[in-house]
DNA sequence: ACGTAACCGAGACGGTACGTCAAGTCTTTCG
DNA sequence: CGAAAGACTTGACGTACCGTCTCGGTTACGT
């Protein structure tokens, strides 16, 4: 007997429409920004009844969450065989400092940043949605981090009574706060400079 | 020579309807979150027309951004003398800690978190309200701690080629991106790890 | 080909709510007059939203048109098989004085009164309103008199070579003037009165 | 002692702005209509506050009865020794379709006809209103009619035993009630026809 | 092969809040 | 102290979307 409240049918489901109303969600945040994107908006550019958005989604946020997912997966895909792992050729600044110079490219392709930036900013006022975003999109990303920190307190490089999970945050955190809050420029100096007082403090030696 | 567009004659304000909208505003937000926190009811609440407030503010964000001022000036004039510096003993890594305590706790007040948490949010996604947000209530904080540092630099307890305005980032974004996104617990031993790994780095000496 | 701005898919819409906006606004102009009947209220009263109102409506002075009209349409019915014309028993006077009588009924019934007058007033100052209060109410009163005085032509009680379309306005505009502009007490004995005068002139004969 | 609601002191009233008030009235509801004219635009064009505007009257409406009759004194005024009376010829038809005519074209000036307009429809809708209208405007003409219909009755040239009061209503609603309702065209042969009509009767003799 | 049960596009529905406008009141400033 | 200026409270306006609820139509099984 299933729930009531259970989702409809999935495997009638109209790939479609479904779809179209990603591109949708992603093309008006990306055009309009997220406060001007609408629920009723989506469902005009994807030619599809605003039904069949709430029968699928429980709120505007829900559906760019999940199109943002969407896009992430295929990006994921087309970047290839190694698509999101930190590379590890035993220079650990050297690799942090690649992948953080790939997260500035990205943070600055508007195509990404938009949606990414809404749903950033609906999780910080609306709890729920911010949990799954970040246990969805965020965490994994961090724990990519987290595995590359921990290979290099292995090799003696990372000081082993270092919490992985903490230490990471010194050069992500920045990062994220200046994209976010427009706290200050972003570039690759930057990001290098992150990484290189984060591995050898602030402190004199 | 006044322009059209300009706010209507200052002087002839009401101060009692400029208080009350504030106290509406921040009682709102608190009460019912940003979201649900509608113009009108602010209106209603604080016994004020509509057009009260449209006439001094182009939006809801507006009138939450200058109502949060106005009480971070309050709580400033109460804290009394030394309203917002960095206390400075001379020992760097206790000052800090310090500091980030106290910030624990009022990130954890829900009368301060939920408006802050509010104006954060709405900065990330109308940029023009981020930069005055972040102009106005988040930069003169931060300088504090460059102020700090550079004190520190002067000591020898931080090396002299550190950039403060990027050093304080180590330890106070990680800090805002946990409270923000709920990427992780906040406690008095996470800030105080945060400052240690800061200062000492992360690789082995 | 519809036009873009023609009303909505008319079949679609719901028969329940459209009475119920009738009922609504003849009631609130007949309670509290036309100034202070509003289409918030309207649409508050007849348990509908107020965009109901203006999917299928223009203005209050449209819906309240309509409400009459529908009215109208009613009270015909109800009044049977010959509803809306002028007796012809061969005697003009007797047959015009008889209809005058039960107008001046109808003008002292508030539930008539009330919206006939609104429009009347709306009508003098909106010409395109007014204009189409004339066509769809008052011209089809006022041919049924000039039906009836062409019958009375033919039977050779008026002259020929009057016309009926302007003699018709001899007994019918004292009497719409008194009851729009309250320049005169309005009676049986005033409506026969203005026949007598009518139909035999002023000069001696 | 004075009562409150009594108007302030007369004798200070500034006539500058009286004059101001009327003209910036009668040009607004020339120029953009009865309903667009707001008492906020009128002070404005008068330069006025709407505080003086409120001192000395309860509404737009009165305003305007006010500037309206101010205007047609000036006009009598202006048109010299016998501003507003019935010629008397000693023929009585020509007399009237004299003056009738002359109302014809007064109706087409829309100097005139607009602020006219709007104190009838207002009047017919706002009762208080109206009973001033008419008591101030329409019943003196009227009363002008009734004086020259009983000057003829003592020619002998109407019937001894007619009501002037309702006789003058057979030629005057009529024009009155196309004119303000816009049921049919007016011109000179329309005036002419209708007191020939109220004369000789529509019956044969 | 055919009913029947789902999804689908469409869009009307009862609502909430918006941002604007004008009403009429109240307060301040000036002559 | 009257008048100008204009800020105030109030409340209706007409608009934009919300989330729900029909409406036909079109698949896509299940018997």
């Amino acid at each position: 007997m299933a729930s009531k409240e259970s989702t409809p049918d999935v495997s009638r489901r109209s790939e479609r429409s479904r779809r179209a109303i990603f591109d949708a969600a992603l093309a008006l945040v990306g055009e309009v920004g997220y406060p001007k994107t609408t629920v009723e908006g989506i469902a005009a550019r994807a030619g599809v009844g605003k039904q069949t958005i709430y029968r699928w989604w429980r709120s505007k946020a829900d559906v760019l969450l999940d199109a943002f997912l969407d896009l992430s997966e295929q990006a994921a895909e087309a970047a290839g065989q190694a698509p999101y792992a930190i590379p590890d050729t035993g220079d650990l600044a050297a690799d942090l400092k690649g992948v953080l110079r790939a997260t500035v490219d990205e943070l600055q392709d508007p195509a990404f940043a938009a949606p990414s930036r809404a749903l950033a900013a609906e999780g910080v006022v609306n709890e729920e949605l911010g949990r799954r975003f970040v246990a969805r999109l965020l965490l994994p990303q961090l724990e990519l981090y987290a595995d590359r920190l921990r290979s290099a307190q292995r090799a003696g490089q990372v000081r082993a009574d270092i919490d992985p999970r903490i230490a990471l945050e010194l050069f992500v955190s920045p990062l994220a706060q200046r994209w976010l809050q427009h706290t200050g420029p972003i570039s690759y100096e930057y990001t290098d400079t992150l990484v290189d007082y984060a591995l050898n403090g602030l402190a004199p030696r």
